[in-house]
DNA sequence: TCTTTTTAGTTGTATATACAATTAATGAGT
DNA sequence: ACTCATTAATTGTATATACAACTAAAAAGA
């Protein structure tokens, strides 16, 4: 289907207005498609995205900070969702000796075993979605998005 | 800001991988500078979304059921942002009589002023970003979406 | 007509998110 | 050392979202 049949709308001002549009609902058809995927094994995206950070760092403790840095919806609610995560015992929170404002967190073994699992899943459907594109698509669709935060001159500072 | 920056990552594994988490970051992005936009005119990104489709319908009312059906989000929770919009006097709902079991929502008078306010506000805003695009590049970006979506393949049915 | 199925909308519940206020520890300036 | 500003994390609150259960009306089928 394409976008106006998806949302029922004839026709859009411009392609700019439609960009928009597309940009937004692909994204959120995205994110729909893999916390469904995630459902059965009983985590969101985002408590997903962060056992993936986690595991990024290796054996080294992050701070929610830098959780928080790599994180794609920075909302100031990490140390909620890394509660759900300690909950279900797939990581672990203890305080940093030298700063005692922070935290170390660290992935579990069942965190780091339901990762991989998580991981195959997400991979093969999401991948496979994103491999619709060939590999020149994919880059160019990379240079259009940056176009859209940054602007087209290099040079140019960022408008947000 | 490239998207290595923002998200404080040094690489990705390929440009499908990249794709993916660009397209999520540049939407989340669009979408937080439009909640930000709608603020101080208390409505949220979807309320000012219902606001456009009733809007969009002229005189003639529509149900719950067409404008779920033109929203970005289908989240089945139409009704209580409807319900919202009716507390803040921008819309209003009567009962169809024809199919009791439908209602029928409209824009009101107040509710209009407001829209063209946001109107002025986001166009002027979230346009001059996608104007950062030529016009023949927000068309490419619009086959980029699609493609991701529906496959490279006109014949074939959409994966989802 | 009577039963069954479908449709439109609402409500319940758990979770997620935005944003601001708060707490506690550290760092800087004097 | 003492005050003030900054930083890291947590908590409060209102709103938003996902998903399922529920109610009531209409449509379909016998």
């Amino acid at each position: 289907m394409n976008l106006e049949q998806e949302i029922n709308q004839s026709v859009f001002k411009d392609n700019f207005h439609k960009a928009h549009v597309n940009l937004l609902f692909t994204a959120a058809w995205l994110n729909h498609k893999v916390n469904r995927l995630l459902k059965p094994y009983d985590i969101s995206g985002q408590q997903f995205n962060i056992l993936r950070i986690l595991k990024g760092m290796g054996c080294k403790p992050s701070s929610l900070k830098l959780i928080t840095s790599r994180m794609l919806d920075k909302t100031s609610n990490t140390s909620r969702l890394v509660d759900k995560l300690i909950d279900k015992n797939l990581v672990n929170r203890t305080f940093c000796p030298n700063d005692r404002r922070q935290v170390e967190i660290r992935i579990t073994d069942e965190g780091l075993q339901l990762l991989h699992i998580c991981n195959e899943v997400i991979e093969h459907n999401i991948y496979s979605t994103m491999n619709n594109l060939t590999e020149l698509q994919a880059s160019h669709l990379n240079e259009l998005l940056e176009i859209v935060r940054n602007g087209n001159h290099f040079s140019e500072q960022p408008k947000d």
